[in-house]
DNA sequence: CTGGATCCCAGATGATACTG
DNA sequence: CAGTATCATCTGGGATCCAG
C-alpha cells in the first residue's frame, strides 16, 4: 500500500495523513516529557540528576527513556565521562535547538495565556453543570 | 495546598513545575489529536464527518472526545443545527486561532525537516545495531 | 550517579454496535 | 449524520529493586 502525500516536496511530511512518518516524530516531540526536556536544556548542559530536579514530577525511568528517544531522533546529545561515580551530560544539538525555539513559541504563549484558558474552562464546567451532570 | 509559582506574574504558568496547571493544558494541547484538529480547522469550518475524513486515522470516539475537551478549553466552537439528519459544525475560536498559529510554527518546521530527523534516526539505529541488538 | 529490568495499574485508544 | 455505550486492548508511566 503506497503512502500518498497530497502535495509532496521531497522529505516533506503531512501531519494530517495517518501514514506519514511525521506522526511518529510528532508523538515523540509532544510526549509528556520531551517538550519539557527541550525547555530545560534550552540554555544549559545538564546532568541526569540535575535535569530530573529541573523537570518537576518526572521519574527516573521516564526521563531515561525520553532522553534515549530524543537522542535517537537527534535532538539532544549525550556525553558520558568514564569516571566513577558516573557523570553524564545532556545538551541540545543544532536540530534540538531549532525544535526548541518552535516549542518555546508555544510554551510561552501557553504560560502567558494560562489564565485565560483556565478561566474559560471553569466557565464551561459551570455551564455544563447547569444543564446536566456529566 | 498552595501551588508555588517560582517567579509568578498573575496568570503566568511554569511548565517545569509539576504542580502548575499549565501541565494539564499542555497535555490537552499536545494530545494525540488536539493538535491535528487545530491544523485541520485552521482555515475552514468543518462538520464532524468532514473533520474525521480530514484527520487520518482518528476514530469517532476519540474525535468526539477531543472536540469536547477542546470546546471546554475554549479552543473551538461547536454549532449544532437542529435539523434531521443532524448537522454540526466546528470552528476555531479566537483563542483557538492564537494557539493554532503557534502550533503551526512547530508543525511546519516538523514537516519541512522530517527528512533530516528520519535520517538521523536511521543513522542512530544503524550505530546501535553494530554494537548490540536492541 | 546513572540508569536498566521488572511488575503493575490507570488511562488512552480502538472496534463495534446502537440511537436520536 | 453525529455521536454514545460498551468491551477489549495497548501503552505510558510510576514504584521498586538492582548493577556498573
Amino acid at each position: 500500500m503506497m503512502v500518498k502525500l497530497p502535495a509532496g516536496k521531497p522529505g516533506k511530511g503531512e501531519l494530517l495523513n495517518a501514514d506519514c512518518p511525521s506522526r511518529e516524530v510528532l508523538k515523540r516531540l509532544t510526549g509528556r516529557w520531551s517538550l519539557l526536556v527541550l525547555i530545560a536544556l534550552k540554555q544549559e548542559t545538564l546532568r541526569f540528576s540535575a535535569l530530573r530536579r529541573r523537570i518537576g514530577g518526572v521519574s527516573e525511568r521516564m526521563l531515561a527513556q525520553t532522553l534515549r528517544h530524543m537522542e535517537e531522533d537527534g535532538f539532544i546529545q549525550r556525553t558520558a565521562y568514564e569516571v566513577v561515580p558516573p557523570h553524564v551530560e545532556y545538551h541540545l544539538t543544532p536540530l534540538g535547538r531549532e525544535a526548541e525555539s518552535r516549542i518555546a513559541v508555544l510554551a510561552d504563549w501557553l504560560e502567558n495565556n494560562l489564565g485565560r484558558i483556565m478561566q474559560h474552562r471553569s466557565a464551561a464546567a459551570g455551564e455544563t453543570a447547569v444543564g446536566n451532570s456529566e
